[in-house]
DNA sequence: ACCCTCACG
DNA sequence: ACGTACGTGAGGGTC
């Protein structure tokens, strides 16, 4: 069999890299993502292909023979982006320092590189593999020149193959003719003209029908669609340029060294220091010395099939002074259990014959009652499949990773084996694609051992690390106190659900599309044509171009058609006020009105989730559908709130904290001022109005009041003068000035405000009362917006979490006292600042006093903690 | 998949 | 000069 050779195209893979991989940076603040997206890649096509050869090409920034010909060649294009540039020099060494030789070379391109490398590599009877996510390689392709080109569909990356008949198949073209297409066609990215008015397809059609641009040319007249023909006629020197452009140069002066890129062991010691610095944990493990490890650790997954066998093993775990579990469900169904005993015992009992979901829910749930650490991934969701539900014993690792970072997307098994125990484990993608978990089951059981014993493996193994963590970072208590117990709160708040009245929703709805068929009629009439109103961009036309209104532009994509532009046009035509009430109406009957009646369940409630680590700040989230966002501050809007409306014989409360935002601040800060101010309970918008301009408490106007308000919500969201001015409709000076003002008031907060960001500069987090955590990487950024917003987060991120601390005691509180006193009063909701409790007529007034003493009591501030509470027989009296 | 817009605290 | 208030989720359009 022939060796084969793997050339890279280096500056296509790691650029789409770095636009596809969220962004990362390691601890000294250098980026990383299209690194770690890079390697992926590489990784990922070695094991593939296992090439005896490799070679990494990239560009140089230099002038080459095709700027020469053509002077605005790549003109356009856009500089590479710091944080990319600063990633190349790192991933060279890197690739060095494995063995991997690069090469490049003024006044050639990578592409020719390429092309030149693997025209003679054919020649010498390898086979040649071309790693690049540009179209432009296909036209190297042969028998034995494949291009590959990665896609990502769906979250998964796939590597395409392209032979000769792979590009006929896929384009209708050879692989020369490639270049004839984009001759035709141009390409914006590298500034190549093409001619005017061919895009794809026409350009397809010709290349298909005559073959070559000169053969399309002698032909002219043949071309029947009117368009082309003039073009190619008018354009056809540009095409040839372009084509010349287009065209890989194979056969460039370069001296290729086929023994130096001979393949040998990329998992050395240096690449191993070099990945450690970057912080890719979950890379490690394969340049470890000990490479064998996940071998070591999958001998001791088995897959149990035998009821006694299981019986067994239940038994034994339920003996145990910690287990980890996880319960692999589809479709609200069970598959698979997977069960660690210990970090040498770990048991995969697929759902099958004896071994049925019941049985198997059942000994878990008598088993887990004997363990003194029951450690689980995503407690919330495995309780709802779980019979045992005593509180004390479960250490959910999502949520202990969560406070310990809580700036990350997913908390996965394959993340927390990276981060925690240098493991690399198989990810679902990376073992099945997008096949569904039942099929995989039956048709991959090996994997599916491996897969699912990584589940309560790293569990297992991750808890002791995650615990001293949290110890060490002083967020023992938060997590053991607050968090914990609130994954019992918010899963019961979550089945309890919240009852919605379908018919009145519907009839509300109907309502709506009336009025939204007369607006859509007026405005067709008002802009002389049909469009889609719902389109920013169609309505952009109509409005900008069409009847000339002058709203300049503000978006990348194009002009701003929102509110804020649109309100401001309103006088000038009558269409802008239709348009702003067609937006209002639409808003609220697809997002509201046909969006939750998709929810509500069989008995008539419907049951939100609430994502406990979503947030930067320690704030729910309300998901499928969000029950945190319905419409208050519009009358229209409100009306939604009568559809919620309690069971039979129960009421609805609603009690939400006054200002707490302000009062954490005025607690956190210490300023005297602000606390006095609160403990007699004044009007303080009015008093920070009064102190700040120098005017008697009762002279204050409404205007300097409001101006106050804005003032002190721009406190609380890390203030800037620009967003004030935005805020108020004044210049920036004057906001300024108003920031000024206010600080010599309350010079304690600017104090608190700056040490915020120093502590958050000095120790890369900030924290809240209770000792939650933020980090505030963007404080290190070089990019002045970057910076500027780490610094407001830094004062803001101890405010809002402060708040949301107090609220989730609150919450765990409320719930343990309800179910101490045995009422069958049932917390519903929360809302950041709110609770919405079901109570039944019967414990009307004790929940209303519990309410207040639980809220009240949630924390010790130096400003009382005031709520306000209302009772209806729907939320929007409630509320 | 990403942008725009808009609902809430 | 840079071009934004902090924190979310959902629907519709566009590429």
């Amino acid at each position: 069999m022939s060796e084969k050779i793997l050339l890279v195209d280096g500056h296509s893979i790691i650029n789409r890299a770095f636009y596809g991989v969220t962004n990362l940076t390691n601890s000294q603040g250098l980026h990383t993502n299209a690194i770690f997206g890079f390697l992926n890649t590489l990784f990922k096509v070695l094991e593939e292909e296992k090439p005896d050869y490799i070679t990494v090409a990239f560009d140089v920034k230099a002038p080459t023979f095709r700027h020469e010909m053509y002077a605005e060649y790549k003109g356009t294009r856009k500089p590479m982006p710091e944080e990319l540039h600063e990633q190349v020099p790192v991933l060279k060494n890197l690739l060095h320092a494995m063995g991997i030789p690069t090469m490049e070379k003024a006044g050639l391109e990578a592409d020719d590189l390429l092309g030149t490398v693997a025209k003679r590599s054919e020649k010498k009877g390898l086979e040649v593999t071309v790693l690049s996510g540009d179209r432009d390689l296909l036209q190297l392709a042969t028998e034995h020149i494949r291009i590959r080109m990665p896609k990502t569909k769906g979250g998964v990356t796939e590597i395409e193959n392209y032979n000769t008949q792979d590009v006929i198949d896929r384009y209708q073209i050879t692989p020369l003719q490639v270049i004839e297409l984009k001759a035709l066609m141009g390409d914006s990215s590298d500034n190549i003209p093409g001619v005017p008015g061919i895009g794809e397809k026409t350009a397809t059609n010709l290349v298909v029908k005559y073959g070559t641009i000169e053969n399309a040319y002698a032909h002219v007249e043949e071309i029947t669609l009117n368009r082309a023909r003039e073009a190619l006629r008018n354009h056809y020197d540009m095409a040839q340029l372009s084509k010349t452009l287009a065209t890989i140069n194979i056969d460039c002066d370069y001296d290729y060294d086929w023994e130096a890129a001979r393949l040998g062991n990329i998992y050395t010691q240096e690449a191993y220091e070099i990945l450690k610095e970057l912080e890719f944990k979950n890379m490690l493990s394969r340049f470890s010395v000990e490479a064998p490890v996940n071998e070591a650790i999958e001998k001791s997954f088995l897959t149990v099939r035998d009821l006694g066998e299981a019986e067994n093993i239940f038994e034994k775990a339920g003996k145990q002074e910690r287990v980890a579990f996880e319960l692999i469900r589809e479709n609200g169904k069970v598959l698979a259990l997977s069960l660690a005993l210990s970090g040498a015992e770990v048991y995969i009992f697929p759902v099958q014959g004896f071994l049925t979901e019941a049985w198997i829910v059942d000994r878990l749930s008598r088993a887990l009652a004997g363990v003194k650490e029951v450690v689980c991934l995503g407690l919330k969701e495995q309780l709802k499949f779980l019979e045992a539900k005593a509180p004390d014993i479960f250490r959910d690792v999502e949520i202990g990773a969560y406070l310990l970072n809580p700036l990350k997307d997913s908390y996965s098994c394959e993340e927390l084996a990276g981060e925690f125990l240098s493991l690399s484990v198989p990810s679902w993608a990376e073992l099945f694609g997008k096949r569904p978990l039942g099929e995989i089951l039956e048709e991959k059981p090996e994997e599916f051992r491996i897969y699912a014993g990584y589940l309560s493996y790293v569990l297992y193994e991750v808890y002791p690390a995650l615990e001293k963590r949290l110890r060490d970072e002083g967020m023992e208590e938060l997590y053991r106190n607050m968090e914990m117990p609130l994954v019992f709160t918010l899963f019961f708040m979550e089945q309890a659900g919240i009852q919605v009245e379908a018919q009145e929703l519907k009839i509300y709805g109907d309502a709506l599309a009336v009025r939204i068929g007369e607006l859509e009629k007026e405005i067709y009439g008002e802009a002389g044509e049909e469009f889609n109103i719902n389109s920013p961009k169609q309505l952009g036309v109509i409005l900008f171009d069409k009847m000339g209104m002058k709203g300049g532009k503000k978006t990348k994509t194009g002009y701003s058609t929102s509110a804020e532009v649109l309100e401001k046009l309103a006088p000038e035509h009558p269409i802008v006020s239709h348009i702003l009430e067609y937006r209002q109406l639409t808003k609220l009957k697809s997002t509201y009105a046909d969006g939750l009646a998709g929810y509500i369940g069989e008995d008539q409630r419907i049951h939100t989730t609430f994502q406990q680590t979503i947030t930067a700040t320690g704030r729910l989230s309300s998901v499928e559908p969000n029950l945190q966002n319905i419409p208050i501050r519009m009358e229209l809007g409100r009306l939604i709130r009568k559809v919620f409306v309690p069971e039979e014989g129960y009421t609805l409360l609603d009690a939400d904290y006054s200002q707490i935002e302000l009062r954490v601040l005025a607690h956190m800060s210490g300023d005297e001022n602000l606390i006095q101010a609160y403990r007699e309970a004044q009007d303080i918008h009015r008093l920070t109005a009064s102190q700040v301009f120098h005017i008697p408490f009762d002279e204050v106007t409404d205007l300097q009041r409001r101006n106050a308000k804005a003032v002190n919500f721009g406190i609380v969201y890390g203030i800037s003068s620009f967003g004030l001015s935005q805020d108020l409709s004044i210049t920036r000076k004057e906001a300024q000035e108003y920031i000024e003002k206010y600080f010599e008031t309350y010079p304690r907060i600017k104090e608190f405000l700056d040490g915020c960001v120093r502590d958050a500069r000095e120790k890369g987090y900030v924290t809240t009362m209770f000792g939650r955590r933020r980090q505030v990487p963007e404080l290190k950024s070089s990019n002045f917006m970057q910076r500027s917003f780490g610094e407001r987060v830094a004062m803001n991120a101890p405010i809002q979490g402060t708040a949301a601390d107090i609220i989730k005691f609150a919450m765990i509180r409320v719930d343990r006292r309800l179910k101490e006193e045995g009422l069958r009063s049932r917390l519903l909701l929360q809302v950041h600042d709110e609770l919405l409790v079901e109570a039944h007529l019967e414990e009307t007034q004790r929940v209303k006093e519990i309410l207040a003493e639980e809220m009240h009591g949630a924390a010790k501030l130096s400003v009382p903690l005031e709520i306000d509470m209302k009772q209806g027989k729907n939320w929007y009296e409630a509320h």
